[in-house]
DNA sequence: CTCCAACTTTTACAGATGTAATAGTTAGTG
DNA sequence: CACTAACTATTACATCTGTAAAAGTTGGAG
């Protein structure tokens, strides 16, 4: 139903760039990923199938390009994980960091900003 | 490798009372999860596998007990999702929801009161 | 002691995933 | 116009997951 992680490593190359061909595809996930182009092939494939990309003929080749946008994505596996383990709410995952971590200055900063912000915005 | 989704359904409940015995554990999912008790069972045996969880011997049948804590499980899950999507950091993870959600009141609450004590803390 | 009821352990099976090889198609080259 | 190189599409296969049934084990009742 979802984008499985193997999956989503083709999605950012193609959300951060696109549309472009699998064989580029293949160039620039082939650093992190260890894959043979044949598997980034399959994977492309599938997301074709789950209608998460999209193909338009180039000549003797297609360029792929994202439909599922970004922010969605982002957005339902980020809902998902508070809905999982912190009772849908926000705060309490905020809690768990920074109970559990040392924030760094720049979460720590950032954060204060957003706060400030969220106080203008009432 | 990790718990999945059904199995974290079990340590969930072993989570909020424990030892159980399968069949309470059935219980309390059963409201929840439209699962026999077959099903239960096999997710306890992986989890055994696992070493998620621990039996000890009860008359003629086993009390199960966490033996992964709870927070340290919500603590990989959270990490692995700001590595995946958010560059490995909390405030960007904050800025979505606070962009693309309304967030509550109660959310709000708290999260101004998490960056004054941060600031505390400091 | 024997047998059953209650438990646990094994086995099953379809769909998703990770990883890839093989087969099929087609735009150009000679 | 036939071939090949470049692409795409199909098929493969081992794991993991969700969901469950079947088989095995054993503490007690009679």
């Amino acid at each position: 139903m979802g984008i499985s992680a193997a999956e989503s490593v083709i999605m950012e190359a193609l959300w951060k760039q696109s549309p472009m061909a699998a064989e580029d595809i293949a160039g620039l996930v082939a650093d992190e990923q260890d894959w043979t182009e044949a598997t980034v092939r399959t994977l492309i494939n599938r997301l074709l199938k789950k209608k998460a990309i999209a193909a338009k003929k180039d000549g003797r080749r297609y360029l792929y390009r994202p439909v599922m946008k970004r922010a969605d994505w982002v957005h339902e596996e980020s809902q998902g994980l508070l809905d999982r383990m912190f009772d849908g709410r926000l705060a309490p995952l905020v809690t768990h960091f920074s109970q559990r971590t040392q924030l760094s200055p720049q979460d720590i900063t950032d954060l204060k900003r957003l706060v400030r912000e969220l106080d203008d915005g009432k």
